[in-house]
RNA sequence: GCGCCCGUAGCUCAGCUGGAUAGAGCGUCUGACUACGAAUCAGAAGGCCAGGUGUUCGAAUCACCUCGGGCGCACCA
């Protein structure tokens, strides 16, 4: 509600600037003051004309809120400070217009309609998921969530690297130590006793012992791979049955946490369906890409790092300089990453000329489906939506992979395709370490040289890392005791649904308080901690507010909130909202109405946690508020009615934005 | 060696398109529950915003330098 104001603001101001001074295209500057005594909307506009002008500020301030006349909505314009213009709203009207207004989605003027990928998660289907891999998926779920607040169309894709060396690495236990057929292997995901992805963690840790023993059994990986990259061989069939069955299990694993997605491509299906080789070709034809005839990238073709033409003549002769060059194809025919990276960038702006086949591979319990890439026609009667062919495209990849994606967007570039590489954005964030401590209640010994660092790094190679599963168990244990000890009369299975809700709440809003680029040095009692600064908080405030809603129904069966937001509309309310005396309630509407500008701005600088800090904000302010007034035995009707509008909006604000989180709101707490 | 990120209260972090008294949570200490259920609230203590120089009417915020810490710079991803 409160950016159409500011928008209203800006298109006037900024047509008076130019009536009256003669000045357009001015970067107009709006700002929400510190506190309502400085009113609702702040233009710092006269600092910025004081040097065009050669005139004070303070003097401009007064000129521009003395002439630029009556604006809709608002109530005074006053100067404040060095030259601050602060405007005043509308009390009522404001209120008014908010009491009926949705807050579960932005009305904003017309969007593009062009479609956005997000690629997250993106966890190599070879053991279970970490909590480094959930954060990943929670920035890209949120994120997801607030592009479709703002109207965005979104396809949420999972990359699967099915034909990777991690997925190598385990058939390598799996048939060199453990010693298990593939049949043997179908049977132990089938067995209910076995957690299988946690299975594969364990005997992923246990290949890098193998390795480390005799380096000479790193030419079975070498083998391994090879099999699975080809395909059609015993190897190929058992790393596909283990990396589908990873892959149900991250799933499942990133449903507990409301994560859901539309489309899995598989790196399988993008070396079968020759999608390489057509990029391949482009890139050759382009020069983008170069086979080297001598030094050590000899029999490769590479991509010329930026500056290494110059670089080279200086002293690449000492240990220290490093290649600028990427390696795209090795000498020995495969291809990089990297490489298959650019084919898939290509397909997801629809610039390949090339396209998948599709299958159903899981149906959630709303129906919503998602799909898996394949290389054979489907056999599905419904055909598959049209994907990929986006305009825009975020990867949510942690900022250590900076290097690889700059160069996946060089090759678009070189390629041509200008606008598909301005448009490809790396979403980079920071990475989940382990506190020394953490690594301590794990049971895992440290290095005295780890001990004294601030944090030491997940290694799913070394097995050191938190099972997001386990997580989850360990934060839905401890909710549910402090659902048992308040809730003793519910039955269990609602008493269970409640825990997994606040274990949820807490773990997701965990992950998003932080800013991407700061390291979360992962600790339990933080993540497990279900007061202060955490979900369970805002859940509380929403939960209270229901309550409210709940008990005076009970009272008068009568009432329902469509009918108490229908007479607000025209409800008198200044009395209750003009002058400093009503401050604090006031702030408290002004904050509730601001989740469009803070997801707006949440989304221009790719920062989820903008929102989680909006809406702890405001859980607080609602928590103080809450305690001040008690709105049930109000014996005023008429400022009855008025208080539970206030709770009715805050509550829809909060909701809106925990939805935004991807955190549910509990029946009871 | 080169590049990127971080350095704000005892601890963990916000604030960084320059602006109105530097904020929150945890921890510590004081207080507040007879059902809108305290997973809460109120209050107190706690900061040369790593250091320096500069730009500006104005710097935690911008620029440059220094110091500390982390991460990259593979024919792994």
């Amino acid at each position: 509600m409160y950016h159409t104001i500011q928008q209203r603001v800006r298109e006037r101001v900024s047509e008076f600037l130019k009536l009256e001074f003669g000045i357009e295209h001015l970067d107009l500057k709006l700002e929400i003051p510190p506190q309502v005594e400085f009113g609702e909307v702040a233009l710092p506009v006269a600092f910025d004309l004081a040097k065009r002008l050669k005139k004070p500020p303070r003097v401009i301030a007064q000129h521009i809120a003395e002439t630029i006349g009556p604006l809709d909505g608002i109530e005074k314009i006053v100067v404040a400070g060095g030259g601050y213009i602060n405007l005043y709203l509308q009390r009522s009207n404001f209120f008014a217009l908010l009491s009926d207004a949705r807050l579960d989605q932005l009305e904003t003027s017309p969007r593009p309609s062009d479609k956005v990928i997000v690629e997250h998660t993106n966890i190599n289907p070879n053991k279970s998921a970490h909590i480094g891999h959930l954060r990943n998926a929670a920035l890209g779920d949120s994120f997801v969530r607030l592009l479709r607040f703002l109207g965005r169309t979104v396809e949420v894709q999972n990359y699967i690297d099915n034909t990777g060396v991690q997925v190598a690495d385990v058939v390598v236990g799996f048939e060199h130590i453990v010693n298990l057929s593939k049949d043997q292997v179908a049977s132990l995901i089938d067995d209910p006793q076995v957690k299988f992805d946690f299975y594969c963690w364990d005997l992923y840790a246990r290949v890098s012992h193998f390795y480390e023993e005799d380096p000479s059994r790193l030419s079975l990986r070498a083998e391994t791979l090879h099999n699975i990259e080809r395909g059609g061989n015993p190897t190929s069939e058992l790393g596909d049955l283990v990396a589908t069955a990873i892959v149900r299990a991250h799933i499942a694993t990133m449903l507990r946490l409301n994560i859901q997605y539309d489309l899995m491509p598989r790196e399988s299906d993008i070396l079968h369906l020759k999608f390489w080789e057509k990029a391949f070709n482009l890139l050759k034809e382009n020069g983008a890409i170069v086979l080297e005839s001598e030094g050590k990238n000899r029999g490769c073709w590479v991509m010329k790092g930026i500056e290494s033409t110059e670089k080279d003549k200086q002293d690449s002769t000492t240990e220290e300089s490093y290649d600028e060059d990427k390696v795209i194809v090795r000498s020995n025919g495969t291809v990089t990453y990297v490489g298959k990276d650019i084919a898939y960038q290509l397909w997801k702006f629809g610039l390949l000329g090339k396209n998948f086949f599709y299958r159903k591979f899981h149906v959630y319990k709303d129906g919503h489906v998602l799909w898996m890439s394949s290389s054979q026609p489907g056999t599905d009667p419904e055909p598959s939506p049209r994907f990929g062919g986006a305009r825009e495209v975020y990867n949510v990849i942690d900022v250590r992979q900076a290097y690889l994606q700059n160069i996946v967007v060089q090759g678009l570039r070189a390629l041509g395709f200008n606008d598909a590489a301005d448009h490809s954005i790396h979403f980079d964030y920071e990475m989940v370490a382990l506190s020394p401590r953490c690594c301590a209640d794990l049971g895992i010994d440290l290095s005295a040289e780890d001990r004294k660092r601030p944090y030491v790094e997940v290694s799913g190679r070394k097995g050191l890392g938190v099972k997001a599963d386990q997580l989850i168990d360990q934060l839905i244990a401890k909710a549910l005791l402090e659902v048992e000890k308040r809730h003793s009369a519910l039955p269990a299975q609602e008493q269970e649904r409640i825990a997994r809700q606040i274990a949820v709440g807490g773990l997701r809003y965990f992950l998003l308080k932080y800013t991407l680029h700061s390291v979360i040095a992962f600790d339990f009692d933080e993540a497990l901690s279900f007061e202060g600064e955490t979900g369970p908080y805002i859940q509380y405030a929403v939960v209270r507010s229901k309550n409210i809603f709940r008990k005076y129904a009970e009272e008068k069966p009568a009432f329902s909130l469509e009918g108490l937001r229908a007479r607000m509309r025209r409800c008198p309310s200044g009395k209750f909202l003009d002058g400093a005396a009503n401050n604090e309630v006031w702030g408290l509407i002004l904050l509730a109405s601001q989740l469009g500008v803070l997801s707006t701005q949440a989304v221009a600088s790719r920062e989820p946690a903008v929102v989680a800090k909006y809406a702890f904000a405001l859980a607080q302010h609602f928590n103080n508020f809450y305690h001040k007034h008690r709105i049930l035995p109000e014996p005023d009707p008429e400022r009855k009615e008025f208080l539970l509008m206030v709770v009715d909006i805050v509550m829809r604000s909060l909701e809106a934005s925990l939805s935004l989180l991807g955190i549910e709101v509990p029946e009871k707490m």
